[in-house]
RNA sequence: GCGGACGUAGCUCAGUUGGCAGAGCACAAGGUUGUGGCCCUUGGGGUCGUGGGUUCAAGCCCCAUCGUUCGCCCCA
């Protein structure tokens, strides 16, 4: 019988893998709190439909990377490869948007895609997202950028560099992307690589993108974004970056910058280490105006991003475990019921710790109470027992003394 | 979906031209009848990922398969 082991690109994680996480959400949660967002969580299973619509119908995540399959009535579910989509779902049944209103949630859950797992790339994988309605206004693509930074600093992760663009909007897009196709549209097909060869003719924007060194010398001199933004892009660009550098947020202008999935447009940018091998971009997002009426809302504007949390925990430092106060060993089987009570007085008090459930030599019990990393260890043995007292030892220094056992807690306490 | 590397004890890994499966760490007991960490001794532990093939003989060679991992692609 072969044994049954996790999936393929799913993991287990014990504790100090796992104290990262909730270390990350926990700072997420009052970091974002100090800007007015509040906590949203939506299910991790929607109507397949959802992400069709609200990604891209072309884009690889819709195409070839979603967990998608029937439920027992023949309705198309899918695992959520992305938080955005089920958050403007949330908010559209919720009908709490009122013209003019701003709305702030930010979320953390597992995602879904079915790609070939490598380093910074599970198949389940955690995202901390943040997400808001209802401002056009480019200082709201800039607080949430700051927010990110925010958040950044306060799990002590320094050495990222800040990447934005601007993706023109609907207004001015088509003309930059039709300029852009026709610059292409003229370099031989032998300079470019397959991909692009396919991609200049369907998403000109993506062979911008593009790591193959031919590729990119080939559209080195293609034309910018920057120069092509309409009046208020333009505007709005520079207000983001104004701000950016008056709160002192060092960026990297990156005219290549696009992102992957079809909603964003005007402001996008992404967060990205060198540290942690290929998968580089360890958080991303922009503006995506359109979204909301795409999935059938109001025609209310949206900004926000996607944090990895696999890319920043191979980032963060291991956080040591909470070491027990105590631990109760046990030498005479007869003591056991004595020092479970003992344990439960000194948890009530306020105490951790843990207590031995057999008994076994003073060897023994004492290497087991070392081994544990608690503080001190309570020994219960037959003279212990016999006077109704018990040995609390400090296993740093070794010193011990004896004391009564309904005085074991004050012998703790110092 | 494509490519490379790797699967041997709980963990990290040796294993020669094919010839009786090993080390370190960890664990357990003892050295010390009730005192941990350091040290010493002893011990328990393995279908060598799985299934085929070649061979007198396979951990080693061949094929397949599963898994892990790094990269491509894509993305957080």
């Amino acid at each position: 019988m072969a044994k049954i082991q996790k999936i393929k690109g799913f993991a287990d994680l014990f504790a100090d893998e796992a104290g990262k996480y909730t270390f990350l959400e926990n700072t997420a949660r009052a970091v974002f709190s100090r800007y007015g967002y509040g906590e949203l969580r939506t299910p991790v299973v929607e109507f397949t439909e959802l992400f069709a619509k609200g990604i891209g119908q072309d884009t690889d995540v819709v195409g070839k990377e979603m967990y998608t399959f029937p439920d027992r009535k023949g309705r198309s579910l899918t695992l959520r490869p992305e938080a955005t989509a089920g958050v403007v779902r949330a908010f559209i049944e919720s009908g709490a948007y009122q013209p003019g209103g701003v709305y702030r949630y930010f979320t953390f859950g597992p995602m879904f895609r079915y790609e070939r797992p490598q380093k910074g790339r599970m198949r389940q994988f955690h995202q901390i997202n943040v997400e808001c309605f209802g401002s056009p206004s480019a200082f709201t693509d800039a607080e949430v950028l700051l927010m990110l930074a925010d958040f950044l600093t306060a799990v002590e992760l320094e050495r990222l560099s800040f990447e934005i663009n601007t993706l023109g909007c609907p207004d001015c897009r088509p003309a930059y992307r039709a300029t852009l196709a026709e610059f292409l549209g003229k370099i031989p097909d032998e300079a470019l690589c397959e991909d692009c060869r396919r991609r200049r003719a369907a998403n000109p924007l993506r062979v911008l993108d593009c790591k193959v060194p031919g590729c990119r010398e080939a559209s080195a001199a293609a034309p910018s974004i920057q120069d092509k933004a309409c009046g208020r892009c333009r505007a709005n660009f520079d207000i983001v970056r104004a701000a950016l550098s008056g709160a002192g947020l060092a960026y990297v202008l990156n005219p290549r910058l696009v992102r992957g999935l079809d909603y964003y447009q005007g402001t996008t940018f992404e967060v990205v280490s060198g540290d942690i091998g290929s998968q580089s971009s360890v958080a991303g997002g922009g503006r995506y105006d359109g979204l909301i009426r795409t999935l059938g809302g109001p025609d209310a504007p949206g900004v926000g991003f996607a944090c990895g949390m696999e890319r920043l925990a191979l980032l963060l430092a291991g956080r040591p475990a909470e070491k027990p106060d105590f631990h109760i060993a046990v030498l005479d089987p007869a003591g056991l019921a004595a020092a479970l009570s003992l344990a439960q007085q000194l948890r009530a008090a306020g105490f951790s710790g843990l207590c031995d459930h057999e008994a076994g030599s003073m060897k023994s019990r004492l290497r087991a109470a070392d081994r544990s990393g608690a503080r001190q260890c309570l020994i219960i043995g037959g003279d212990e027992l016999a006077t109704g007292t018990v040995v609390v030892k400090s296993l740093a220094t070794g010193e011990q003394t004896t004391v009564p056992m309904e005085r074991a807690a004050s012998a703790l306490g110092k």
